[in-house]
DNA sequence: GTCTTTGCGCAACCGAATTGCATCTGCCGC
DNA sequence: GCGGCAGATGCAATTCGGTTGCGCAAAGAC
């Protein structure tokens, strides 16, 4: 990682934060997952995220899914289906976030969201259906990888 | 299905011509799989095809799950990624099946393939990456469950 | 400080998918 | 037609991501 190692514990005010600004409790689980989220550039795995909080603050791995699914619900992070039938998770950087695409390495798996890809604006579906949502996941080599 | 019942059936003649003309061995239960899948309008999960199965030629869930990845890797069929974690298999039409979107219904959970749904050409991605597969998924609900 | 509400940790559970291994079977060569 | 063998099948056990139930603990309102 090119950032300080500090990077995550600076991440915990503005969870606590964004937390707080939510109206929600504040648990020390809870700063400590987003805080994670925050810190990554890259779309996290419900294991992953519990890596990185197995020193400093352990998290149970029960509470993290939880807290994961309950940041997605309030919209503070998003879930993202893999290929590998494991959900990543990605913290929301501004309230405004629209749909954006994803990208996956095949090579480490690593996940990253393409912000500045367009998700198709209009799909033809057969008359009769309705969209709701719309996934767009490239997968493919990853600059590390490459 | 405005088909006739026997429709699964008269896809094991197809099925086995497929495996043919592969250079692959033929076995009743690799033809049984294919048919199902040929006959079927939707993706099918592994669990489906296993049901579907039950009657006529019983299949062992493992062999279910062989065959379907053997498809897969003579691009016989291609595996959807579903929003439940659970695969989806789809047999390919023609040998020129180009990529495509595929749509899932929220509500009844089916699957199924936009043809006519252009996949977007062309993604912009970070420096040194290198796309290989796009896959387009929407979610919504359809005509049946409208 | 206390009290109520809500989240947390633990353990057990579930379902999809995978692996190991012994047995069976296409199908190739005769 | 008829072995023989590589390769496919079936069965059981296992892995793995994720979920559920429940008693205890902590947040935050008073």
């Amino acid at each position: 990682m090119g950032r300080p190692r500090s990077h995550q514990a600076t991440q915990v005010a503005a969870a606590q934060g964004r937390i707080r600004a939510a109206g929600e409790r504040l648990t020390a689980p809870r700063a400590a997952v987003l805080a994670v989220l925050l810190a990554s550039d890259t779309a996290l795995t419900h294991h992953e995220v519990a890596q990185s909080l197995r020193t400093g603050t352990p998290v149970d791995r029960v509470t993290v899914y939880r807290v994961l699914d309950w940041l997605v619900g309030l919209a503070l992070a998003h879930r993202i289906p893999g290929e590998d039938r494991t959900w990543r998770f990605r913290a929301n950087r501004d309230s405004a976030h629209g749909p954006h695409a994803h990208f996956t390495c095949s090579s480490c798996g690593r996940t990253v969201c393409l912000e500045d890809v367009a998700v198709p604006p209009r799909v033809r579906l057969p008359r009769g259906f309705r969209p709701q949502k719309v996934e767009l996941t490239v997968q493919g080599l990853c600059a590390a990888c490459h």
